[in-house]
DNA sequence: CCGCCATGCGGTGTATACATTTCGGGCTCG
DNA sequence: CGAGCCCGAAATGTATACACCGCATGGCGG
């Protein structure tokens, strides 16, 4: 069989397309660059990542692409496998809840530690964000409406007054942003539930910590609930290899 | 001035001698020799890394190092500036406070999950852990008596159901080892408060995960008041620096 | 016709050569 | 005598060459 058994394996090069353009790019830039591609889901789990056709990409060589694939790894925005080509990480059915209960204590720490703590020119940004998304999700821009989504999140995660904390959360996020794009029902509006995001907002600026916190668990429990955790197993995935038909 | 201003940057070679006999090492292990070694306070805040003496110590070329290098950094074991050579880091005060207040939080929920979880076995290793700890503070063993103080975390972290809080609570560990290293008063018996860890090790085997997180978090707060972490701002670094005879 | 092995290709793993930067010692000039 | 400049040693930054490995392909033999 020419065709994966699981999820698709594309090439990286276009959806990273984009940044093409910026020739000797640094080490930094590039592990920016697919950190992006993949929170925003441009490069779906599984993508490949081979090293020359980067370093073509970014005009630099491989030993620059080494680095920054090295940091995506530590990070577990990719997986490195030995001689085999990297690829976005494509945490299991475990690991995903166990990533959202990692960020259910987190993100609520988080949100307590900052709420009541923002001046107003960062409410502002804030109030800003959750608008474009919106309105990104009302004319159907979904590939914008993700990532105000996310920005949403990795704002407060910036802002949080532990560093340590924040940059825990920030992590958190793009392997939540991962696992939704694995295990998502097909068609589900994923992570844009009512109007959670502005009703946060409104709680950080009143500096109501804990009821903050509490809107973020009932928020990340309900987002978990939409997606396809039950059967998708290992199971799954060996009967669909050996039994094509059924 | 030959000396540092700030505290020593002694070279790697002595702290990872041990390890010189493995030859052709691959990049796990360096990472593994090297953090075991600040975990252990072998290599102290500030120690200098340089890249041509670890591939020469450890017989593999600069890629090698370079690779667990970023990986450590990746980690905040060692900081690394452009054009500069690595050192372990040396976080300042407010980091270490972050730090802390970080830890109580994942630790305290690695211990809810972990408690009562533990096979027979397992328990076996933990109490075995904490015997040992007690013995080598009793012989004045300072060097085990940390490496032990250490592994009950570590042990802790890696058998917690969720891996993904275990990872963090194991670089908090790490981080946290550092901060000791850096900020303790002289002559103060680090991390060694009564018999924490044997009543800690009583709680989680008899399944009492809340009590087990409170008694990490009087812990874990009675350690950060140890510190010297009121005086010894960005303040006294300058006022040694610019007035070294006061 | 089916299955097995050889071989080529494309990928990563490692070492090394060379460019660049930093920092300190020592010379020179005011 | 002191301040500033120059330069070289030693470190990191980058590119590249080559070895090795895994996989897919295609020919060969049963």
């Amino acid at each position: 069989m020419a065709t994966a058994p699981d999820s698709g394996k594309p090439t990286a090069a276009q959806a990273l397309a984009p940044d093409s353009g910026n020739r000797k790019a640094s080490d930094q830039s590039i592990y920016e660059s697919i950190y992006e591609a993949v929170l925003t889901q441009r490069l779906p789990p599984g993508s490949r990542l081979p090293e020359v056709a980067l370093s073509e990409l970014f005009g630099v060589s491989r030993s620059i692409i080494r680095k920054a694939l090295t940091r995506l790894a530590s990070d577990h925005v990719i997986e490195q496998r030995p001689n085999q080509m990297a690829m976005v990480a494509r945490p299991d059915v475990e690991e995903t809840r166990q990533i959202f209960a990692a960020r259910r204590l987190v993100e609520g720490e988080v949100l307590r530690l900052t709420a009541g703590t923002l001046s107003k020119a960062r409410l502002q940004e804030l109030k800003r964000l959750v608008k474009d998304e919106k309105s990104a999700h009302q004319s159907g821009r979904d590939q914008d409406r993700v990532h105000c989504s996310m920005e949403v999140h990795r704002f407060l995660a910036r802002h949080c007054p532990n560093q340590v904390l924040g940059r825990m959360m920030r992590d958190l996020v793009l392997r939540t942003s991962i696992v939704i794009a694995l295990y998502k029902s097909p068609g589900m509006s994923a992570c844009f539930l009512g109007d959670d995001h502005a009703r946060l907002a409104e709680l950080i600026a009143k500096g109501e910590g804990d009821q903050a916190a509490a809107l973020a668990h009932r928020h990340l429990r309900a987002l978990e609930d939409l997606l396809d955790l039950n059967e998708a197993d290992a199971a799954i995935d060996l009967a669909r290899i050996l039994r094509p038909d059924a």
